[in-house]
DNA sequence: GAGCGCCCGCTTTTT
DNA sequence: GCGGGCGCTC
């Protein structure tokens, strides 16, 4: 099982009598360590896989560990394993542990944009505030829980700017309203597990003695709060694997402290520190020039690097006229390497900084027939149908989502207006219940009567008629019988702009069931609630399970991209303002953005290419863009600038790229 | 109570 | 240049 790694390696996965921390940049087999270690603790110490966790940040990481994982073992030596997210551990925790933070089963989890609309209405509603302001305010709530700071907590006095004052009034009601409706948001999937922990050691040690070894992967971009979770499932037992590299940390915007992996050896003295420096992925070119970039931040201590591998082809770097000329440049020159190195479209990741910038590479390659990928960028979720239906299930599942029963009681148009909301609303504060409850109580009917009434009293009634049949029958059967009860799929056909589009949009609504009811195979014994939760944390709906063979050019964020490798690899957008990004100028945080563009190249095994526009569009009107200032810390020797400045007119340059890829694809056949 | 249209802000990155 | 929130009108 060890024979295929080197000594350091060996050693990481060997050492289990203390707290380990492997450091290494990027392509050095951390993530092997994990698996392998994984694999050799099941099969050589015996050790239950039901005792070992290992924690990612992404979903798609999670699932990439364990198929790695199982694949090493053999069938069923692998049940009870846990490899999740950060926030599915904590799911997990919750779940189990709801009782003693006065939660009823079925809690929600209140996505962002759920949260800023209960931010918004607190604003309103109780502090008669500004609420433009709600999306700052969350995300500087945000940032508490991700320190691990509580409402009672929040510091008094320093900055007075109008955010942090509306964040430090409305933190408190924003805690209580989702307490009332029984939800969680996602940085609670962190936090309100360690203070459970904290106050209650009889529920720690049972977390403790079902954790006997953590391994956690990225280490360098854990928060406060997951770096507090770890230090107490870890305790005393000292079962810890950590991997991380300092020159990844991508998330400090999202609360991630580097300086936890110092922190580490303050914490558990007896830390054993092991460095990896052969790298497997990258032939030796793409590892000097993104060490040369690198070497740009400062650092503790230089890596040493080396590659087995050949030297590798020039880093090549397209320049274009606009954003349109860029993607077809870039999809060209795709075309031309697959061409000449035989390589396959799932070779291929064409990485950029936001996801505003896929749209005009999917055109492309669309037009060129050439399957793709996209990873991330509009979500699934937030699809109006997806978000009517998830409230529908929310509802079903959790009766005090208030968010929930907000979003679709009058969805479709059912005549319950604001006037009969403020109605119902006021009648469910004086009795201290949720709107859903409010609703069904007998009592209403000295504040509302009539048609409202009548209407309020038929939705309450599909709900909880709904809630009975789930709990007794098929999912799939009780879902689709209340949203043809509701006249939900009426709505939809009557509110699209044509048939087309009301066809694709009941297709998602039946993925999404179909999904839900899939779920059942696995876990038969999964509630609603707990599959409704799994999608959340999901966040798209991934169609990774049934293609993930498919032979398909991946476009994705570099954010996303990280913990992935491709032979080929285009970076795009590669300007000032872009790549740094802008606000990252504007913040003085250039450091992290040379990180990302680091981590960006370290993805390419064989070929690297970097692209750049002249213009842009921005807000619908023309910029001019600047050379990525990156672009300088290249070594010269290991670059071609591949310019286009012939100076032909734009239409002639047009239609020679055209002709141009048409020649290639008659070349591919 | 419902529907339409204007206007604003927005683009970092993810669970 | 688009989506969503908000206000105006019927």
């Amino acid at each position: 099982m060890l024979e295929k790694l080197n000594p350091q390696q060996r050693a990481a996965v060997t050492h289990v009598s203390r707290p380990l921390l492997v450091l290494a940049g990027a392509g050095r087999g951390k993530t092997g360590v994990i698996t392998h270690k994984i694999a050799w603790l099941i099969r050589e110490r015996g050790m239950l896989p039901g005792r070992i966790t290992a924690v990612t940040f992404t979903n798609k990481a999670a699932r990439e560990m364990s198929s790695r994982v199982r694949g090493m073992l053999g069938k069923g030596e692998a049940r009870g394993l846990t490899i999740s997210t950060f926030h599915t551990l904590g799911l997990n925790i919750l779940r189990k542990e709801h009782a003693a933070l006065d939660y009823k089963p079925g809690f929600s989890i209140l996505d962002q944009q759920d949260g800023i609309n209960m931010v918004r209405d607190l604003m309103r509603s109780e502090l008669s505030l500004e609420n433009d302001l709600a999306t700052q305010v969350l995300y500087r709530i945000s940032a508490w829980k991700n320190a691990g700071t509580m409402p009672g907590q929040v510091a008094e006095g320093d900055a007075d700017d109008p955010v942090t004052n509306a964040a430090r009034r409305i933190y408190p009601a924003y805690e209580r309203q989702l307490h009332a409706c029984n939800a969680v948001d996602l940085d609670d999937l962190i936090l309100k597990p360690v203070v459970l922990m904290k106050q209650h050691p009889d529920i720690l040690q049972t977390w403790r003695e079902r954790i006997h070894y953590l391994l956690v992967d990225e280490y360098q971009d854990t928060n406060s709060a997951q770096y507090a979770l770890v230090k107490m499932l870890v305790g005393v037992r000292n079962g810890l694997t950590a991997v991380g590299d300092d020159d990844q940390s991508i998330y400090a915007w999202r609360g991630a402290q580097v300086e936890n992996l110092s922190q580490l050896g303050r914490d558990f003295p007896s830390l054993e520190v092991i460095k990896l420096e052969q790298n497997y992925r990258s032939v030796g070119r793409i590892l000097k020039v993104a060490n040369a970039v690198i070497a740009n931040n400062p650092h503790e201590h230089d890596k040493k690097l080396w590659s087995a591998l050949g030297y590798g082809e020039p880093i090549e770097i397209i320049e274009a006229r606009d954003e349109e000329h860029e993607a077809q440049r870039i999809v060209s020159s795709l075309l031309q390497v697959k061409f000449k190195s035989g390589a396959s479209y799932g070779d291929f990741a064409i990485l950029y900084r936001g996801n505003h910038q896929a749209r005009v590479f999917e055109r492309i390659l669309r037009e060129h027939r050439i399957p793709y990928y996209l990873s991330g960028g509009l979500s699934f979720f937030d699809r109006a149908e997806i978000k009517d239906v998830m409230a529908y299930l929310r509802l079903v599942a959790n009766h005090d989502d208030d968010n929930a029963f907000l979003r679709i009681v009058n969805t479709p148009r059912r005549g319950i207006g604001p006037g009969t909301l403020e109605k119902l609303g006021r009648y469910a504060g004086e009795q201290g219940i949720s709107l859903f409850r409010a609703a069904s109580h007998l009592a209403l009917e000295t504040q509302v009567t009539g048609a409202q009434l009548a209407s309020l009293r038929q939705f309450a009634n599909w709900i909880a008629t709904t809630a009975e049949d789930v709990e007794s029958g098929n999912i799939r059967t009780s879902v689709e019988q209340l949203l043809d009860q509701v006249g939900y799929y009426d709505w939809v056909r009557a509110n699209s702009e044509d048939e087309q589009q009301a066809d694709r949009r009941i297709g998602n609504i039946n993925d999404l069931i179909g999904w839900l009811d899939k779920r059942g195979g696995e876990d038969q014994e999964k509630t609603l609630a707990d599959r409704v939760a799994d999608l959340v944390l999901q966040g798209i709906l991934d169609r990774s399970d049934e293609d993930a063979e498919a032979d398909q050019v991946s476009l994705m964020t570099i954010h996303a991209a990280k913990g992935l490798e491709f032979p080929h690899v285009f970076i795009v957008g590669v300007e000032e303002e872009l790549l740094p990004h802008r606000s990252s100028i504007e913040e003085d945080n250039v450091e992290e953005e040379r990180r990302l563009f680091y981590v960006a190249m370290t993805r390419a095994r064989t070929s690297l290419a970097m692209s750049l526009a002249a213009r842009r569009q921005r807000y619908g009107e023309t910029v001019e863009m600047l050379p990525s200032r990156f672009l300088d810390e290249l070594p010269e020797d290991d670059i071609l600038w591949e310019t286009a400045n012939k100076p032909v007119s734009e239409e002639k340059r047009l239609s020679q790229g055209q002709a141009h890829l048409e020649r290639i694809k008659a070349m591919l056949g």
